[in-house]
DNA sequence: TGTAACATGTAAGTCGTTACATGATTAA
DNA sequence: TTAATCATGTAACGACTTACATGTTACA
């Protein structure tokens, strides 16, 4: 579900491609929801059969002819509706965390560098993040006091990704030490 | 993947039947990866299959004959093989903040709603996470300077679920006040 | 009499990943 | 000539959800 209506938030703000709506999926929505081009191809084709969606053909030359997509006031009306819809509450799902479970069965160790690895993947992710946020800021689009209003939904969710990231990293430092006393203890 | 782990770790800790799993689901690995009957019963039929664990029935007065399953050696090994190779960045799927992203397209009010509803389903998850490690704290098993080894997964996790819905109540409590802002500025 | 807890499944369908497949242009 | 960017797909498979299906005992 949602997948379709990422896509259709991003041909609400310009109409586009596949391959254009793969790559806006990174820096904006695809922090939340990624998609591989398949999927995206897949569904935009369920799209247009559900009318939610129009395709326009745009040959070009020096490049391979191209599919435009168009958000139809019927695919509108679906996106403000569920944008309108309570979420379910969804089920978290963390691969990691299955990890950190059982980490009584693992030596201290390698425990550690496991830990010490989600830690860096996290801090790039808070880094990237944190330099899209100054961007943003420079160029004046957005601020704790005022926000253009395009620019509301991505700095919210950003913000977020940036709260996310932080308290992950926190935790694993604080793992990190609970971790390092066993190491001592078991040597 | 990570659910055919987590059965595994959880038949590490002791041989149970599906029924029984569920159960243990809630309240430990659970919080970071759900699952249904049906999935789990099914995963259990494959991992007998391929004899990463045993199976025992037993006929039971009173009830319905049950069937208890059991880590295998290779069961074990599995696991631990596992568990010591490194996690691959996995994507994040909030499908909330998919939401988030298209606010600007709705009413300030409404979109306010929403939030609030979001907020307190995750005020709701800060309060039973932090229940639990108080009850967890008063047994004497786990504390920030010594945890029984056979906790520790359990305190890690669990305080990394603390964290997480802490981090998302107050990004909630931050946004509200800017959708806030706008609901005034609409007016 | 009904419902909660115990106990286990099948079947259909959706969502997502991995692998496979094609082909043009541009810049190093 | 090699890689990157643009551009779009199919097919097989695995993970997960929803709906359907069955049957016992204990307790209110």
């Amino acid at each position: 579900m949602a997948l379709k209506f990422a896509i259709l938030g991003l041909l609400a703000e310009s109409s586009q491609t596949g391959y254009e709506l793969k790559a806006r999926f990174g820096g904006s929505v695809g922090y939340f929801w990624e998609a591989r081009f398949q999927q995206i191809y897949a569904e935009l084709q369920r799209l247009q059969r559900d009318r939610l969606v129009s395709v326009e053909t745009v040959p070009q030359r020096g490049k391979p002819t191209k599919k435009v997509y168009s958000l139809t006031s019927a695919g509108e009306a679906a996106l403000h509706a569920w944008l309108d819809t309570p979420s379910a509450s969804q089920p978290t799902r963390e691969e990691f965390l299955v990890k950190v479970f059982s980490v009584a069965r693992m030596d201290p160790r390698r425990a550690l560098a496991r830990l010490k690895e989600y830690r860096e993947e996290h801090r790039r992710r808070l880094e990237t993040y944190t330099l899209i946020e100054r961007r943003l800021e420079e160029s004046g689009a957005v601020s704790d006091d005022t926000t253009q209003d395009a620019m509301l939904g991505r700095y919210l969710a950003l913000r977020r990704g940036i709260g996310y990231e932080r308290e992950c990293v926190r935790w694993c430092n604080w793992a990190v030490a609970q971790l390092r006393r066993r190491v001592k203890a078991s040597s």
